[in-house]
DNA sequence: ATCTAACCGAGACGGTACGTCACGTCTTACA
DNA sequence: TGTAAGACGTGACGTACCGTCTCGGTTAGAT
């Protein structure tokens, strides 16, 4: 997941050799990190312009086009550590109490936490715009984590399917409720979750 | 689901007793909402304006704003009825061929029909605009259709846990596939995951 | 010179019959006349914006570009008025003393007057833009006026050229030190080179 | 002329004693003159910027505003010598016929020749920017040219004023006709303008 | 048979973000 | 120190759409 976002970022410097010119300014690349994030914060997504963003950082727009092509590469590039970080759990002897656990974040990361909400309002917009959806299908930001959750796992989940289904089964339900009602599941039918996939796949 | 939405066309017409002045064109209400069918078809959702509904639609843009607010409301209504028609599939004895026959319709639905196509804007929406979410979240679109399948096999599962969760369970992964990659399952995952519920609900 | 820049309001209003829609705003047109004015004495031309000229008028900029083209035009359709206005001199019974008083107006109009500075200013962007100077050139405000002073002398000058040589010989010198100086001349070049004209033309 | 040009090029390298760090590269000097000269042709003064000249010129854009402030100073130093050499008429032995060479020389000049069109921009510049009207006016392209002309008939024409008055007198009318309109009088109308300046300077 | 109220289309209005362009300055590596 | 390259912050460009407004006209029930 970094190596694949790092890209937006290192293509243009590590090329070959040196290069020409004045070289990119990573005080400007940070501040214009930070100011999508204070911005999604403050006024939401849809508010959420180029404009806006290159005033809140002191940037000037042409280095907003340079590097970005769409606001939703530049929140993507913003929010892939704070993801990766918000949803790393510690392993649990126990498999259910592990995924279930995994779950509860998730379901917090996408209701309440500042990247969860960049992390939906990126899935919306990969609905409206194919170039979005390829930036978000190949960061693949949930997959990757849950899939290191299943793999824990798998020892005593033989049966468990193929990733994609695996992974979908595993936090689809959780996704498709807050993305469709913007509300989470309880605990309990959370671990009722767990135990219905573990019920399978530990045959 | 119908009554639910009806209402945006409905509240004026049907208010109490009949009405002063010109009532609402009827002509014009069809105009739009074709115009909107077509237009997500050609340009998609991104390059949706009301100027350009109207437009198509040979209507004032008065006339859009004085019966709808929002291009996700006109949708909303636009599709309403595709959706019901398209994701409601023929009852079948066995119970795993019932569900994997409704998740093939709505894995179908998702990534070729029109109709799903304006679905997925909707929820994609939802996520930049609580407004809309509200709408799509109270619509239900495909948790009615869902749990109407799901009622027709609650006899052979007892087991099955509330509506909420056994619906998001149900159709959660297909979607949350459908949303984040733009693809569906093969036919044989589907039915893995229909026998994964059905292992914990026929107890 | 009325008839040829009032087309610019009246192009549209005047079209045959009633028009649709909305009518121009005779209140935006006047805002933007007078703050292009207001600009052009406190910016200077070349600090002269669209975006500026839309914002002194309190207008919007779409409103702009759908009634004229360039800044020049509204400059032009601004200034009209005034040159005809401040140019018009009173006959005097001497053709010398005519020519003459016509010439000391001509020459502090062009060096102090804020409708000379954006005649000047107009005539330079000719020299740059092809369009505005057809527009300059059909406009031909000073010549109208100049040719209108000439016509009252013509009875004693019967050997005055045609009406463009004879126009340029008159304005064309302190016009030319106007452009090219900033300077003009004092009141007895004036006298002097008027009397060169009449000495030839007076045959 | 040549003198109040050259010191744009020569300020630096002949500062008194030799200077220190590597000389001004005359390459670039050149190449940036050529750049200036080939856009005008190409694009127009308008569409002429000091990015587009270093681009052309193959030069860096900070050797541009080291050396020179303003396009219009690039594009002064660029004609300033083809507009000597192209506006130099071999004396006559008729006054008459002399200066009429002449005003026709300017004519086309004006109206035909690519250092006649930046003559004009620079002109046109002029009434939009004080510091290149003083530029113009300290260079006085054409006043140059044109007072070499009237001091050759100096002595048949005893009576022939000022030397500004004189030049404006001359040359105003034609170079008045090409900035207003962009047009040219026929030789037989600079014929009669040249006749009626020597009648009156003759005496 | 008017009158009146609410609708209708068209389209101009003041705003504001879009993505691009040129400005003049800066920061590299190299000569 | 001069140079070419090129990124930087600034700000105007002309366009598009926003949601509102003002026209002339239409279509009903109420007078």
């Amino acid at each position: 997941m970094r190596d694949t976002v790092s890209r937006y970022s290192s293509a243009v410097t590590a090329d070959e050799t040196t290069r020409m010119g004045r070289p990119r300014s990573e005080r400007s690349r940070r501040a214009v990190l930070h100011a999508v994030d204070d911005l999604l914060v403050d006024v939401g997504y849809a508010a959420l312009t180029m404009k806006g963003i290159a005033e809140r950082a002191g940037v000037g727009r042409q280095t907003l086009y340079r590097w970005w092509t769409t606001k939703a590469e530049i929140l993507l590039e913003a929010i892939v550590d704070d993801v990766e970080e918000e949803l790393t759990t510690p392993a649990l002897p126990d498999a259910a109490d592990d995924l279930a656990a995994y779950l509860r974040e998730l379901r917090d990361f996408l209701l309440t936490s500042p990247a969860g909400h960049a992390y939906r309002a990126l899935v919306g917009e990969a609905q409206h715009d194919p170039t979005v959806r390829d930036l978000v299908h190949t960061a693949d930001l949930l997959g990757t984590s849950a899939r290191a959750v299943l793999d824990r796992v798998r020892p005593v989940a033989p049966a468990m399917p193929s990733a994609d289904l695996g992974t979908a089964q595993f936090v689809g339900p959780v996704v498709y409720q807050a993305l469709t009602t913007g509300t989470g599941f309880p605990d309990d039918d959370l671990r009722e979750h767990v135990r219905t996939l573990l019920d399978r796949w530990s045959t």
